[in-house]
DNA sequence: TAAAAGTTTGCACTCTCTGCAAGATCGCTC
DNA sequence: GAGCGATCTTGCAGAGAGTGCAAACTTTTA
């Protein structure tokens, strides 16, 4: 008789609560007071949970500030690998980047909120977007598929890390100036510069 | 009667053998047994001081494993802003990374066994060049000054994170085969695939 | 409603990293 | 070469991260 469709299910209803709970109260701990002046216990106890089940949730208490969702991967890949076959490696890694883009500005404030965090803490940069090594594999593996090649000839790798890198920076710069521009605009123009073969800007635009 | 001009001075000396003793023993060990099977103190009772005195080299365990001098990081912003102005800030870098490659190849031995322990211990990865966030900071603003840019323009700070993902990746690239290329070539051509904005390789090559 | 499966929690423990104060060592001067 | 200040090392005490285990609890399923 369990409605098998529809079926998000009391415990896992309760486990996405309390991980977003988690995830939320991290966040603004540390945005208010500092990475390391927020201990897990803390955290805990505005999440109403027990310490030990911080980390039954996250290994560490920087990853209840990625929030890094497992799912995302597989999700970011599978774009990779159905995007347009005209499209080099790098503009399939582009297109697939929108998504993200995409999934950031709908959380708007969330992210905002984490990418201070993350300037304000420059520890936990390099583990944004494809820092994470798991992602970054995955990532590697999707588009060493997608070119037929090797995943140990190099270009994979290097398209994968040099497309993190600037989507990395897109978000670092957008944090800076919420306001005046957008996140799409920012990773647009920062592709295209890559694109381009990094040329220095001109004195226009 | 002290010798001024030529000054390594006892004190000093005994610093440089205590540090390098702490990284070599610290590569070492963790060579062998990987990053979370070796603790501080083993690394410490193989350098033959206390484990305090560890952490009067080095503020984390992980760092005694990268060896990032500071000072590097001063000779760097150096060449990249005396680079010839005729070259793009992508160019000056790529130039500049040339004084890395050469100090990297001249101390191979080394360098392998680092970047052997990165590659089994992939949470190093991300803080190898310029992933520290002062080098890069360093790096950025040389860029910006180059280029008579504001440092919060968007373009320093992406040529920067470009160019060391670039690095990196041929650094992970080699010790792949160290035998079969250079790092220098590695770069060499990774830098080429990205000034020309990434083309998916041919067969050819 | 009872067993199965999954979740939370407390407890004990190891390890990293810091501050502090005492003691050893170095470099210089008289 | 004795002494003095500066620097380095070390032990100790303590906060905090993170893990394994087993007991208690809750949801699911039969």
């Amino acid at each position: 008789m369990t409605p098998d469709q529809s079926r998000p299910g009391l415990r896992d209803r309760k486990k996405r609560q309390t991980r977003a709970a988690l995830s939320a109260a991290a966040l603004r701990l540390v945005a208010e007071r500092g990475l390391d002046q927020v201990t897990v216990e803390e955290i805990s106890e505005a999440a109403d949970v027990s310490a030990r089940t911080f980390f039954n949730y996250f290994p560490s208490k920087d990853e209840a500030l990625l929030g890094d969702q497992p799912t995302d991967r597989e999700v970011l890949a599978a774009r990779i690998v159905a995007a347009p076959p005209e499209l080099s490696a790098f503009d399939a890694l582009r297109l697939a980047f929108d998504d993200v883009v995409e999934a950031v500005e709908a959380d708007r404030e969330v992210w905002l909120l984490r990418l201070r965090v993350i300037a304000a803490n420059p520890s936990l940069l390099p583990r944004l977007i494809s820092g994470n090594a798991e992602t970054e594999q995955v990532i590697v593996a999707a588009v060493a598929a997608r070119l037929g090649l090797d995943p140990c000839h190099g270009h994979p790798t290097l398209v994968t890390t040099v497309a993190g890198a600037v989507l990395r920076t897109a978000l670092m710069q957008w944090v800076e100036r919420p306001d005046t521009t957008t996140l799409r605009e920012l990773t647009a123009e920062a592709f295209a510069a890559v694109a381009a073969g990094l040329p220095d800007p001109h004195a226009a635009t």
